[in-house]
Order: structure tokens, then C-alpha cells, then sequence
DNA sequence: GGTTGACTCTCACGCAGCGTGAGGCAGCAG
DNA sequence: CTGCTGCCTCACGCTGCGTGAGAGTCAACC
């Protein structure tokens, strides 16, 4: 078994020393050995993790978390080669998301035509980055709205999180409102709430369509775990809000 | 013609408000005017330049160089579209490189094949033009998700919970089983789990119609809440739960 | 053996691109 | 006039290295 210093594994890696250095200082990549002298000593091994780390970081991902990736004793060097070639795939589709995106902003010049400034902005939300703890995809990665759901919750991070919470919070305070005024569950004001709210979830989430809305409305009241939240905002509101936006799928079809 | 304030930005463009404040600061996307109490005002021109500065971005440009790239008044905005257009091929172009030399790991892995050190690498260098190095886009917000999810389902009473948790578990382990196995989703074997599962769902949480089972194995393959249960269990058992959960429901029906 | 030049080592400071408060004014609702 | 939210300006912290400084190491050539 051949080794190699600092300088050649350097150069066969097309990475400098001292980054070789940095993964050593933070315990990213360590050479098998070192000699007498204290020169580091790189082993074949050492040469496939640091492979399996200049993937993850043209993927993006920060050394910190390409370590929990790599000693993950969990994931097989198979699992790992699957994984990225899932990343790579997913990032791919996002340029090419975001090369349709400028072809859109080319045709829209020559035509004069001015985009809303949310359109300009649309690409930008979606993202090449994935949880790497769920080993999903490939058959059923082609439902819309689990891709959609995963790419964008996927990319939040905790000011999104914080906006969403509190886009949350103040249109539920609007729902308590409506609902502690008495306002029928088939009232205006109530499916136009129930309507906000499919919103946010395509919004943030993904593509809600009133058929899923539905069944959403029918989890709030059937699993406790969406029932608590509203229970607690105000007694009786989930079954409110269960039928507003009956009501307002009913009305939209 | 409308102006908007930093958080206004921020929000359609998906960044954060540091990051404007960061690009005034050093001169990339000052706004275009501010009130008499110092709030910046962006206009619509504003927020052009700040789309160019993205997509440079998401290509890996530092900030310093994007600047200059925009504030060369010799390239007109056709030509920019045009030109990155050409970046994002390039480097879609790479990453399909990447993907090409992860499948050839693959298979090397598969026949036992031992690549030479320089192979390993190959595709790291391979010049291309631009300097490449992508600055980390840190943005990652999957934990937070998972935190969210996993505080809703903190508010159950515990015992409760073990009880039914033990019972989801041995549940679970048996789709999983089936799932392995290869038993087709509108099989037998699978309407039966299905059933099994739907009236778990009757005895320890509420009265579970096909109608709603239906609903839930939507949800299952729609919201990431759930989809990561299943997922995590056995890649592309999601997919077949949702299957076989609409197969018993037609069947029953 | 001595000298040279390439290579290595360990500090240690610097820089980009923000994140993350702290402390304080602005503006509007009740 | 009080409270809340959004905005402001410092200013320090973090990641992922770049870039010397100062010193030892190694093989080669004289």
C-alpha cells in the first residue's frame, strides 16, 4: 500500500495543502500516519474519502455536515455513490429550471412584456438540496407535490421558518376572530379564511388543490395532532374550520 | 412606479434583509432612494439588478466580481441573458460529468475494480474556463423542519403514545416485510395491511372511512410530515402504502 | 560533508459573505 | 400614549480557506 505526502495528494486532488491542512486541523480528513519528521501520510483510503468529500462540497454542503455524512456507519459506500448521484441530478434539474427561467426573461424582452416581480423571482426559491436522511426518490420522486413540498421546505431556512410561523400565527388569530364573532362556518368571511389558508400551504408548501384541502380539513379534525393546535387557539374551532373550508371547496368547484 | 421596502425585497426575492443591507454596504444594490427617516426604497430597476446578482450568484461568482460584471455598461441586458445562459450550460455540463464519474464509480465498485488514484479526480479538474469554486450556499433549513414536526408530535400524553407507537412499530416492520418482498401493491397481502393499518388508525384515533384512508395515503406521498416516516423505513414505501391503501379502498367499496 | 532548493511543519492573521443579536427610532392601531 | 412591528446602524462571530512567517526535512549535487 502506497502513501502520499501532503503535496501530491494535493495535486492529484487539485485541492491546495492548506485546505488538506484545514481537513486535518478539524478532523475532516486525517492522514493514516505522519513519519518520523511529523509529514503527513495520505493512504488510498484517505484518497476515497477525500473523493467523497470534494463531491459533497461542489454539492454545497458545509464540512461540518459532509462529517456526519461521511461517519455515518449506517450508509454503504453503495448507498453514498446512489446518494450523490441524486444530488447531482436534483441540482441539474434545478439549472435547468433556472436556464428555462432566463429563456423566459429573453422571450419576455424582445416582446417588451414586463414580469411581476414575483415572477423574477421565481427559480430562486426551488433548491438542489435535500434532507440526506431520507433515501427517497427515483419511483415516486415524480409525484409534483412531494417534489415541490421537499424542494421548497428543503431550502427555508430559520427567517423563512419564522416568516411562515408568522404568517401562520396571524392568519390564525384572523380564524379565532371570525370564528369567536359568530360568523357562520359558510359565511363569506370564513371561506375567504379557509381560501387564505389553502394559499399558504401552496404558498409555502405545496400545490394545495381544493381536493387536498379537503382532506386536510378532514385530518384537523380526525388526528390529534392537528386538532390540538386548534383546540387550543379556541374550543370548537377545528370542527370550524373543517367545515369552512368544505364550504369553500364547494363553492370554488 | 411602486417602491418597495427591505423586508418587501427580501420576502419576494427570497433573501434575507442582511443581505440587502450587506449588498448596500458594499455597493452592489444600493436602493434607490430613502424616506426622510432613513428606510431604504427599492424600485423596480432595483430589484432587475438584484436578479442578475442572484443567478451570478447561484453560478458561483463572488460578489465583488458581479459587480463589475453589471456595472459594465459595454454588455447590454440581451447579451447578459445570453451569456448566462452559456455559464448555466457549462455547468450543467460539469455536473453531468459528475454524474457520468459517480455511475463509473459504481460500476467499478460493482466488478471490484480498483480505479488509480488520478482517475479518482479526473473529473475535478477538468478545465473548464471560470473559476468554479462554488462559495458555499449555506441555507439549510431541513432541521428546523424536522424540529417543527417533531414538536407537533410532542403533544400527546406519553403513555398513550408508547402504546401506540409499540403498535405502529410492529405495523410498520410488516409493510416493510411485504414491501421487500416484493408483493405487488393491489395484492392480498398489501389490502390487508392497508386494512390493518386503517383500523389501527379507527381503534386509537378516530373513525377512518375508506373515504379518508384515501386522503391519508395522499397525504402520505404530499406532506413531508409524513412522507419521511415511511420513506425513512424503506425507500419507496410511501409510494406502495398510498397504493395499497387506494387498491383496499376500491376492493372494499 | 556542506549547500542548495523544493517540500514540509506549525502558528496566526486576513478576507468574503453573511448570521445574529443589541439598542434605538418610525409608524400605525387601539 | 402605549404597544407592536418593521426599520435603522453598529459590531462581533462563523465558515473555509488564502497567505505569509519562521523553522525543520529531504534528496541531490558539488
Amino acid at each position: 500500500m502506497s502513501t502520499y505526502s501532503v503535496g501530491q495528494v494535493a495535486s492529484i486532488a487539485k485541492v491546495t495543502v492548506r485546505t488538506l491542512h484545514h481537513y486535518d486541523e478539524i478532523g475532516l480528513l486525517s492522514p493514516g500516519g505522519r513519519t518520523p519528521a511529523g509529514y503527513r501520510q495520505y493512504e488510498d483510503t484517505d484518497l476515497d474519502r477525500l473523493q467523497q468529500i470534494l463531491f459533497y462540497r461542489e454539492l454545497g454542503f458545509p464540512l461540518e455536515e459532509i462529517a456526519a455524512i461521511l461517519d455515518d456507519d449506517s450508509v454503504s459506500p453503495t448507498e453514498h455513490l446512489r446518494r450523490q448521484h441524486r444530488l447531482i441530478s436534483a441540482r441539474i434539474t434545478h439549472l435547468q429550471e433556472l436556464a428555462a427561467a432566463v429563456e423566459h426573461a429573453m422571450e419576455a424582452q424582445k416582446m417588451g412584456i414586463q414580469l411581476t416581480p414575483e415572477e423574477k423571482f421565481e427559480v430562486f426559491g426551488s433548491d438542489y438540496q435535500e434532507n440526506w436522511e431520507d433515501e427517497a426518490e427515483r419511483r415516486w420522486g415524480n409525484t409534483d407535490a412531494w417534489k415541490q413540498s421537499q424542494r421548497r421546505t428543503g431550502q427555508y431556512g430559520k427567517e423563512e421558518w419564522q416568516r411562515i410561523k408568522a404568517e401562520m400565527d396571524s392568519l390564525n388569530s384572523r380564524l379565532v376572530e371570525a370564528f369567536e364573532a359568530g360568523r357562520p362556518a359558510d359565511s363569506a368571511e370564513a371561506m375567504e379564511l379557509a381560501e387564505a389558508h389553502r394559499r399558504h400551504i401552496s404558498d409555502n408548501f405545496y400545490d394545495c388543490t381544493y381536493e387536498i384541502h379537503r382532506c386536510l380539513g378532514a385530518m384537523y379534525l380526525a388526528d390529534p395532532r392537528f386538532t390540538a393546535t386548534y383546540e387550543n387557539l379556541a374550543p370548537g374551532l377545528a370542527q370550524w374550520l373543517h367545515d369552512a373550508i368544505l364550504a369553500n371547496a364547494e363553492h370554488r368547484a
